[in-house]
DNA sequence: ATAGTTTATGCAACTTAATTGCATTTACTG
DNA sequence: CAGTAAATGCAATTAAGTTGCATAAACTAT
């Protein structure tokens, strides 16, 4: 992934680029694997907290990333597809947690199935976690 | 709901019968949704914040209690099925979270649809979360 | 290119959640 | 009811999340 669509991508969601930014999303694609503000902390080490933070938060407005739900106690972020914008999240792929390395994958080829809720309740989004054993720990 | 039968769940999970414990439990039975540590402060004033962390998490390893995934960044534990023990949760049923009043209910008769993963995966336990407008705010 | 404007960053500070150690009290066992 | 094992309260620490503000950097329009 060349720096030149990085910047595109950033300018597409209308935000300026910066040295962090760039080195946020590289990170991500690197991984593959959902990361969390401390995963950022550990790697990013030339940026403040703060900065990550709102970065984080800025990816997730714009539609860059999503959050994950998990049972950890602090937010993980996963790489959007390209269909996701500010105004909504497509996001509704399966999330794989493996219990022996603890990494978060997106499974973008997998789609939630269909829900059916017990009359009266709206749905607005799905999200379906799934925890195990992963292809590299097993 | 008796409170010789909460004291009789308690024994049968191997755990002492005490105010806090017992508290807790009604609690959670009262309020049939789930709850968070925060909650628990709010309401259970008369316990240090540090009885109500452990015995949130005796409660979590005995299976009275399971965690429910979110993307807040604070734990939601909810009510365990009978069929819930220390060597294996069966909280395989859905998890609903109202946007408008924020909270997280357990649809226990909605059972999570099979879900397919890649080759590789192992499947341990499956989550399923949706979001939308409960019945009461609809 | 550059001056002017807007936005991002770093720093300080604060709030809340999660967590551990230890002394004391309480619940169970015989 | 005495002895033991476990639960509680208190103090203290770590980490996550959050905000305000001054400075620095990125963009825009000459």
């Amino acid at each position: 992934m060349s720096t030149d669509h990085l910047k595109s991508v950033l300018k597409n969601h209308n935000l300026r680029v910066t040295d962090c930014r760039i080195d946020v999303m590289e990170y991500f694609l690197d991984e593959k694997s959902a990361l969390s503000q401390g995963d950022l902390e550990s790697k990013l080490t030339g940026y403040d907290r703060v900065t990550l933070y709102r970065t984080l938060n800025n990816f997730l407005e714009s539609g860059i990333l999503h959050k994950i739900p998990n049972e950890s106690g602090s937010a993980t972020y996963g790489l959007c597809h390209d269909t996701c914008s500010p105004e909504g999240h497509m996001d509704n792929h399966m999330h794989f947690k493996c219990n022996r390395c603890g990494q978060i994958e997106c499974l973008d080829k997998k789609t939630v199935p269909e829900v059916s809720l017990p009359t009266g309740y709206q749905v607005e989004s799905v999200n379906l976690i799934v925890d195990g054993v992963c292809v590299k720990c097993a």
